[in-house]
DNA sequence: TTGCCGCCTTTGTA
DNA sequence: ATACAAAGGCGGC
């Protein structure tokens, strides 16, 4: 199946998309990207303004890619100064994607103090290990284990999978999404503040964490994680908005505490306005772009 | 209630 | 080779 895009009123680059830091389970095969989304296998490839696809819906694809998503107007919006303009124009085209809540959730739960390579390792472990295989014009893809699979699991096993300290946190996650403890498909339909209290309960999740899940997998746009390239992004190139008591506090220590992380996130959102999630990733690609090849 | 410290496994990268 | 950083969180004080 095929979408024809238009470029002026629905820019898009995959690429970009993909390859950002944002997703761990695509995998590029030549032109082709090879995933499952919704417990099926899908590839999809672009050429120029087109979307060739298979195993999914045109529908699908759209809600995946976020291609409703008045990228033209968001754009405007957070283009508030020539640093994130200069990060716009680099990634012309890179959009948010919409995750699977309970894969997201595992998936920044292992991110925790891992590099890019590394967290795509231990999802691809945990998938080879718990999922089961589909194949796709001779590609193995693994299926994601479910909550209840992850909840019986025992931690020699987890942590077989490379997950190291966060085996633990893995697995009590799972046996709180699997009784219902956190109720994960609620809290798209609740505000942001609530459903990131709701997240923050489970073990694992704190508020960077608690943000990426939001962002990424539960359509709150105004959700702004900050990981250690943002923090470094934000108190360069912002700076002149914050406190500067704050700033130099922050900058000697490796971790914020909740309130400084708040303060963050409470400027960024004034700053940006209510899509500040974009403005985020595309600082996030950007900032890890100039300061390591990707 | 809040801040700070040290620790948590393992991999990537220089 | 050996060190240091990595899409942080948590319990102790």
């Amino acid at each position: 199946m095929k979408i024809t895009l238009n470029p002026t009123t629905t820019p898009f680059n995959l690429d970009y998309t993909l390859q950002c830091g944002q997703v761990f389970r695509w995998e590029k095969h030549g032109d082709w990207w090879y995933a499952i989304v919704a417990k099926k296998a899908t590839k999809i490839r672009q050429t120029s303004n087109v979307l060739e696809f298979e195993g999914v819906d045109a529908s699908f694809i759209e809600k995946c890619f976020r291609l409703h998503d008045p990228l033209p107007l968001i754009l405007s919006k957070i283009s508030r100064d020539a640093h994130i303009r200069n990060a716009i124009q680099n990634f012309h085209g890179l959009r948010l994607v919409r995750q699977d809540p309970w894969e997201c959730l595992i998936s920044y739960i292992c991110a925790t103090y891992k590099n890019i390579p590394a967290i795509q390792n231990m999802i691809g472990n945990l998938s080879r290990q718990f999922g089961h295989e589909i194949t796709l014009d001779n590609h193995s893809l693994y299926t994601f284990p479910n909550p209840t699979t992850l909840a019986k699991a025992n931690i020699t096993e987890l942590t077989r999978c490379k997950l190291g300290f966060r085996a633990k946190n893995v697995h009590e996650t799972a046996k709180k999404v699997d009784t219902q403890t956190v109720r994960l498909a609620e809290l798209e339909t609740m505000p942001y503040e609530a459903a990131k209290n709701e997240l923050l309960k489970l073990p694992g999740v704190g508020e960077k964490v608690a943000d990426c899940v939001l962002l990424f997998s539960l359509n709150k746009l105004e959700a702004f994680p900050v990981d250690v390239w943002i923090k470094k992004t934000i108190l360069e190139n912002y700076h002149e908005y914050l406190n500067i008591a704050f700033v130099q506090k922050a900058l000697k220590k490796k971790s914020l505490t909740p309130s400084e992380y708040r303060q963050i996130g409470s400027f960024a959102r004034g700053y940006f306005g209510e899509y500040a999630g974009y403005a985020q990733q595309y600082l996030f690609h950007h900032e890890r772009s100039v300061c390591q090849a990707v």
